[in-house]
DNA sequence: TTACACCCTCAAGTAACTTGAGATACAAGA
DNA sequence: TCTTGTATCTCAAGTTACTTGAGGGTGTAA
């Protein structure tokens, strides 16, 4: 497939497809005839692998380290169970984390439903609870 | 409070505190005789909520248009209610794949324990789990 | 009063992309 | 076959959101 397409797949964007090629993330693409990257299964998985890793905040740098050990022998696999086991832990704070926001959000939409649904010309009250900003 | 206190407080560091003042993101801090900020409880609260709306991936420009609708009047309300409405969706998915990605790493640490540990020289196996799962 | 962590400003550096310019490639319709 | 439109290419520069470093003042405890 062209690079459209695996970019369509992964939902990863075209340049960051090449980008993360340029970086060694991903092998060097095969080329068709005329120059265009032609990518496999193969690469779908890996890539798919990358940006799932990129989503939850992991750096390049540290997908790098897994996508290393995931060919070697038991060494680097020892390695890869303590990289994943350390992401582990900061997804389960992350987690938490993400929890209070949705809950300061909620809280803000219900008071806005309540302001703004007053008919009443008054200064949105969803911040309240953030403190009053721009001056 | 000093800068130092705040930033252990919310968990931001101490140069990014100083950002997002630059920016307009917190109100320009009060000063010491001597050019210290000084901060107070209620932009501890502000600066949560902004690192957590970053934390979650809210760009900077909609976190400040969210705190500036916090000002504004009926119309503008509806739009920050809008704003939050749409966030808060998409928290709760975010939180969900957090949930399920929680779920797989953990997986994978214990294959990994179990491929590791069993003396073995042979092939992690956690690229492979990580790149087809959840699909 | 000296030691040392903390604070200041300003400038430059970094990570991870994104956008733009200018040129070639492919697929479908007139 | 020609045209039109979408996809692709490379390379360079721009963007976002910080982080780091240099050079220098501040607060406090021993």
């Amino acid at each position: 497939m062209r690079i459209g397409e695996i970019a369509r797949r992964t939902l990863c964007s075209v340049p960051t497809i090449r980008y993360y090629e340029a970086l060694g993330l991903l092998p060097m693409a095969d080329r068709s005839e005329s120059g265009q990257r032609i990518f496999s299964q193969k690469d779908v998985v890996r890539l798919q692998f990358i940006r799932r890793a990129r989503d939850f905040g992991m750096p390049i740098d540290l997908v790098r380290q897994l996508l290393a050990a995931s060919v070697e022998t038991k060494t680097a696999c020892a390695s890869a169970r303590d990289i994943v086991r350390q992401q582990l832990s900061e997804i389960r704070s992350k987690r938490h984390e993400l929890t209070r926001l949705e809950a300061s959000l909620q809280m803000m939409a219900q008071r806005c439903d309540d302001s703004c649904g007053s008919g009443a010309e008054q200064p949105c009250t969803i911040f309240e609870d953030i403190g009053t900003a721009n001056q």
